[in-house]
DNA sequence: TATTGACGTGAACAGTCATTCACGTCATGT
DNA sequence: ACATGACGTGAATGACTGTTCACGTCAATA
């Protein structure tokens, strides 16, 4: 009992601190809380991190590593985009749900009491995905898939907003219970929200080559052929 | 000076409440900090208000007044579909730059420590916008603006995805960060970020009609015309 | 087996914060 | 001009938490 801890030990400290930065966000986390339900004492925690705050950032980076692999997993494979894309949405899903500490976590990351780690976490967390998906949808573009009418950074960062509002939606109690307003049920049917969701995003691709004409536009990247169809209802 | 305090200086209280809520988060914000930047005592907050707990539900609404005064106001307009929508996200971007606190606010609200809300506040904040949206975009689906292979409560769910995290990324920090990171310096330019989310979502709401056919499918809301295109490039 | 010291333990300390309430102040009514 | 009491004040209280460190324990070594 009086050896060093073993790297399982470890992982089963940050573990606790993961679900209880989660279950508070950073400040109202108990450093005491996060010992006793790993069944550690208080004293190793600040042996081995140093203190709450190089603690926190441990237990975010834990959990970063493993959302890494589901990312990469799910991006792996291969096949038509649209496939890729519904996959990726749906892999999200599901490990929202069954790791619902990590995604409350990001959250609790980006809230006002974890200010000072605001510039350096959104740098080590985002810049991972945010070249992935402004490259996927930069060769989309070029390959004639997405519309030229929106710059592949910008595609990228409404493509990931989806996401991640997808993620918290399945794992914070406040956004879970904001998509059950929402949606009602058709939350519950992971293979139905996957799928809409694609259906989404697959007709912003593809883009809206009509009826935007009447709109205040800056520098539209491209032009394109007129419009076929009637050009606006007003509603 | 010991008179009761008027509607304004209840006011002054409210915001320098709303100030601190966002810049912290609820329990880590200090009561005290909230008088003292207000210029009142701590006394009065717990006279006025009951506790911090009241407190800060007080915070929430008064805030919603304001916000949903801009919303009303932005909405209120005709016009076509396109241009109420491209008007609708201008008015959040500069609604979230001018009162960032306000929604930063919105951000704690979601958060791990302000649990015990999550049903209530959810149910008080997005019910009204999720209305709303459904009804705008079921009047659009009939009138054939809208796709029919997506249900109009989930478009809609979708949309207020993009408008939650476009308002946050102009008033918390860590959003702030992330959306350069994504988005280099178009993140600043209002005008172009809004246009570009409008050409977003019009597209969304046309729909891609074709290439979805080897996707999983479950229960289309409505079978289409067999799409003209060549069907699918992998990426 | 005796010794050693690396290691975890958890009581104790110092600081912070929500909340209370005895007190001082001053607008009002006479 | 005086008495009254409604009202805000802010020091005091009690609870809680991050952090430390003197101590006990036990695996390894000779």
């Amino acid at each position: 009992m009086y050896r060093k801890l073993d790297e399982a030990a470890l992982g089963a400290i940050l573990e606790a601190g993961i679900a209880e930065f989660a279950r508070c966000g950073f400040q109202p986390a108990s450093v005491a809380a996060v010992a006793k339900s790993a069944g550690v004492s208080v004293g190793v925690i600040y042996k081995y991190f140093g203190d709450k705050d190089a603690f926190f950032l441990a237990c975010v980076r834990h959990s970063l590593d493993l959302l890494d692999a589901t990312l990469r997993e799910a991006a792996a494979g291969g096949g038509p985009l649209e496939a890729r894309i519904q996959r990726l949405i749906l892999a999200l899903i599901r490990q929202s749900r069954s790791h619902a500490s990590y995604n409350a976590m990001y959250n609790e990351i980006t809230s006002g009491s974890c200010r000072r780690y605001a510039g350096t976490l959104a740098r080590e967390i985002e810049s991972r995905t945010a070249a992935l998906y402004a490259r996927l949808f930069d060769e989309a573009q070029q390959a004639g898939r997405l519309t030229e009418r929106i710059e592949p950074q910008l595609f990228a960062f409404f493509f990931d907003n989806l996401l991640m509002m997808l993620q918290f939606s399945y794992s914070c109690e406040y956004y879970q219970e904001r998509m059950r307003i929402f949606c009602g049920d058709a939350a519950l049917d992971d293979t139905k929200m996957a799928d809409r969701l694609t259906r989404f995003l697959l007709g912003a691709m593809k883009g809206d080559v009509c009826s935007i004409s009447s709109l205040t536009t800056s520098e539209p990247p491209e032009s394109r052929p007129a419009c076929s169809e009637p050009n606006r209802i007003s509603g």
